[in-house]
DNA sequence: TCTGGGGTCCTAGGACCC
DNA sequence: TCTGGGGTCCTAGGACCC
């Protein structure tokens, strides 16, 4: 079927802030300017690492996720300061609010970088002069340098976005990519990382080119699926949609921490889970959320890592639950070698609200085992009242005789959605 | 004298069900 | 007489990103 109007092409925008955390805190403090800054850690402890760094920084060789003890032997004069994450919040937040002003379909990334659909801002200027009113307004009004780039999908517009540093905008059109795109070595990628590099290259693809075309057998036994979808991306292909609600249902919560010294120590393994089962907790209540399953980490001193976690039957959200099914997931799993870093991470998130009626109904449900879930809801009417009963509804009932818990609990929670993500951290 | 902390998505295998 | 095929859930691990 032929269709009456071509398919429209779409204009994409990926907005990237330059060194952000670093260019927030030159426009809180001018002093700070021109000099080489880092954001570091833990600037104290021997394993704090570059977070972001200025551009007068870059120059010398420093670079981000660069051990601080090695920037500072490149630059003896670097200037290292803690991370301010409400101020970096605060400010990803009046960023955001300027784009907004451009088109309705902003998906942020992260706390520095979103894409932007501006295929129906025509009246507002030509792409380029909407990205140009785009850098200099977040530079005029926030004092903070970005790079924008213009293309028609969402991986082109990233590609081009990294070409020009600090505050450039970069055009990148379909027509180009052989020319710009195609040389370029395949690592550059954003989705291949060093393992997919090094597996490419095992089959002779070094250049984003020779990606472009080759043999699609082949790439699918090395790197699965992925493999096709980078291919596709490599030709330009990139049929992801700009959603303005992707970033609103975060499904994970969690805090670790590298540990001082290598402990080996139990009860000194406890306190650190005590530290952070309090920060998830704390967490969990501010967005509201129940965690529905929970998992440890645990890195050895050889950098080893394993997580080890489980579904639970009841949600979690208090300190000490969540506290208590660490250290059990802890003394399981841990095998005694002296341990580097602990974390613990709530995942399976729920609503809070919606979560205690579900801890209820679950309690309910085990003490009742196969009673017929009249009786079931004729407690729990006593207990709600009858707003319960009509969220239950009929086919509930049909799926909870069967007995299976899962069902039940799906059906309950059917339609919630959590808040918006907060980005924390770069 | 090395490599943080916050996440997401994908895959693979086993359990279990129909 | 030893045996299909699909589907979902769960857990662990890997890769990647900012």
């Amino acid at each position: 079927m032929k269709e009456m109007y071509p398919k429209k092409g779409r204009v994409i925008l990926h907005v990237d802030m330059n060194s952000f955390y670093a260019s927030v805190e030159a426009a809180h403090d001018s002093s700070l300017k021109g000099k080489p800054l880092a954001i570091a850690g833990n600037p104290e402890e021997r394993r704090g690492i570059i977070v972001t760094c200025s551009y007068e920084a870059r120059k010398m060789g420093v670079r981000t996720t660069m051990p601080l003890w090695e920037a500072r032997k490149l630059c003896p004069q670097l200037i290292v300061m803690r991370p301010n994450f409400d101020r970096y919040r605060a400010a990803s937040t009046a960023m955001f609010e300027i784009l907004a002003q451009f088109t309705q379909l902003v998906e942020p990334v992260s706390i520095d970088e979103g894409y932007m659909d501006i295929t129906d801002s025509y009246e507002l200027g030509s792409p380029l002069e909407i990205a140009e009113t785009i850098q200099k307004r977040i530079m005029a009004q926030l004092d903070l340098p970005c790079s924008i780039g213009i293309a028609p999908n969402k991986f082109l517009a990233k590609t081009a976005s990294d070409m020009k540093k600090p505050m450039g905008i970069t055009v990148l059109r379909k027509r180009d990519i052989p020319t710009v795109l195609w040389p370029r070595p395949v690592s550059d990628m954003h989705g291949v990382g060093a393992k997919t590099a090094e597996k490419l290259k095992g089959i002779g693809i070094e250049t984003i080119g020779s990606l472009a075309s080759a043999n699609e057998i082949q790439l699918k036994m090395l790197l699965g699926i992925n493999g096709l979808r980078l291919k596709d991306r490599a030709n330009g292909i990139d049929p992801r949609h700009v959603d303005p609600e992707a970033v609103s249902d975060f499904k994970s919560i969690g805090n670790s921490t590298t540990l001082p010294r290598d402990i080996a120590n139990q009860h000194e393994l406890f306190e650190v889970l005590g530290s952070l089962a309090d920060k998830v907790a704390a967490r969990l209540k501010r967005k509201q959320v129940v965690a529905n399953s929970l998992s440890i980490t645990i890195r050895y001193k050889d950098r080893k890592t394993v997580n080890r976690g489980r579904k639970l039957a009841n949600p979690v959200a208090g300190k000490e639950e969540i506290l208590q099914l660490a250290k059990q997931l802890l003394v399981t799993n841990w095998n005694g070698d002296p341990v580097r870093l602990l974390g613990i991470t709530g995942a399976d998130l729920a609503g809070a609200e919606e979560a205690v009626k579900q801890l209820d109904l679950f309690s309910y449900e085990k003490e009742a085992k196969k009673e017929p879930l009249y009786k079931t809801l004729s407690v729990l009417k006593e207990k709600y009242g009858k707003n319960i009963i009509a969220n239950a509804g009929s086919k509930t009932e049909t799926d909870a005789n069967k007995g299976t818990q899962t069902s039940f609990n799906k059906d309950f929670l059917r339609g919630f959605r959590p808040g918006m993500k907060g980005n924390e951290a770069e």
